[in-house]
DNA sequence: GTCTATAACGAGATAGAC
DNA sequence: GTCTATCTCGTTATAGAC
């Protein structure tokens, strides 16, 4: 049986469980915001143990976001493939963010798009390329959408698709200020339901 | 002639240099991504005399949004002084949120608000009071606005005042990893002129 | 693969002279 | 107000034993 959310299965393997532990820990206090010792403390083994799975925290992050996106690019090949209409596949897209409001945590990319100017030039390029992934599967809903007349917007899918994920980046990261988990999802389906004609 | 941007004209007092160059830091870097020692180097004065001027860490953190508060409500106010329609009123308030992209730089609460979970008590409330502002601020412009019959949009203004806040937040976020304020101004318009009735 | 021990550095903060 | 000098602690990272 297998997890119904987005993010991955908790892990076994100590490697796993130790992105596990800095993956919270970076979606909710950032990347500058936690060490070697919080994992150490949370994950029970010493902080130079850690250093045998990642060598520098430098490669801890990218590997994060490495694991990140393909467990995000996994859940939109399954919404992609659900078969629902486009609009059904943009109302599915906003619940992932929605989970994650949930948890209490910020997109990783979000929290790490903030720090971005911090951050090694390689994670800075993950960054991006996730953004860029994003924008593209957004406008190829968008777009199909449209086609079918089920949607309706002014110019290029991509446009809307940049306005949507930063929307949602950007309602997500104040929400969490509130703490306000409702908060969020009631903006979210509004932005989307704005997408219908009339 | 007054300096026609949102800050604050360049102090010159040490007090208001060291928070200039602080704000500066903060709204690149974020609150946990530069230190004592980055302003000392910058502002010319030891660390020891920073601590002269802000005890603490926290200390220059709530200064530093008390006057960015203080500066983006009197930015608001002239434009609702300014006798603009509702909408020009908005495209006013989105050339605040891009004059800060132009510089480089992050709205210096949406930055804060990544670092939520690590920042002290006192400024989490200051965070807040600013997003509360700005969406009543947006909340009375639509409500104004679609009274008039200028703007159209369902459900209560405060409602698409919180999508429109979170949105410009977001919108700054992932436009800054990309070094692109045009990305970012033409997004911001586009979700402006969406406003308009038909 | 995990440990102990430690290096090397930077952080925020204070004491006290000028 | 600003300085020098110093403290204490937390940070990333390494060496080498088990």
């Amino acid at each position: 049986m297998d997890d119904p959310r987005a993010g991955p299965a908790p892990a076994a393997d100590t490697r796993g469980r130790v992105l596990d532990v800095a993956e919270a820990m970076a979606q909710t206090r950032g990347f500058n915001g936690f060490s070697y010792a919080d994992i150490s403390a949370e994950v029970g083994i010493t902080k130079a143990s850690l250093h045998y799975h990642f060598r520098t925290k430098a490669d801890l992050g990218r590997s994060l976001i490495a694991r990140y996106r393909g467990a995000f690019r996994a859940a939109l090949d399954a919404i992609t493939a659900s078969g629902g209409s486009a609009l059904e596949r943009l109302h599915a897209y906003v619940l992932l963010y929605a989970s994650v409001v949930r948890d209490d945590r910020m997109c990783l990319c979000g929290m790490f798009a903030a720090e971005y100017r911090t951050l090694p030039a390689a994670m800075q390029e993950e960054i991006r390329g996730f953004f860029d992934e994003n924008e593209s599967w957004l406008a190829e809903q968008l777009d199909e959408g449209r086609r079918a007349g089920e949607l309706a917007f002014d110019g290029l899918p991509r446009e809307t698709a940049m306005i949507l994920l930063g929307a949602l980046e950007g309602m997500m990261l104040v929400a969490r200020s509130y703490g306000d988990a409702a908060r969020f999802e009631a903006s979210a389906k509004r932005l989307i339901e704005d997408l219908r004609p009339g």
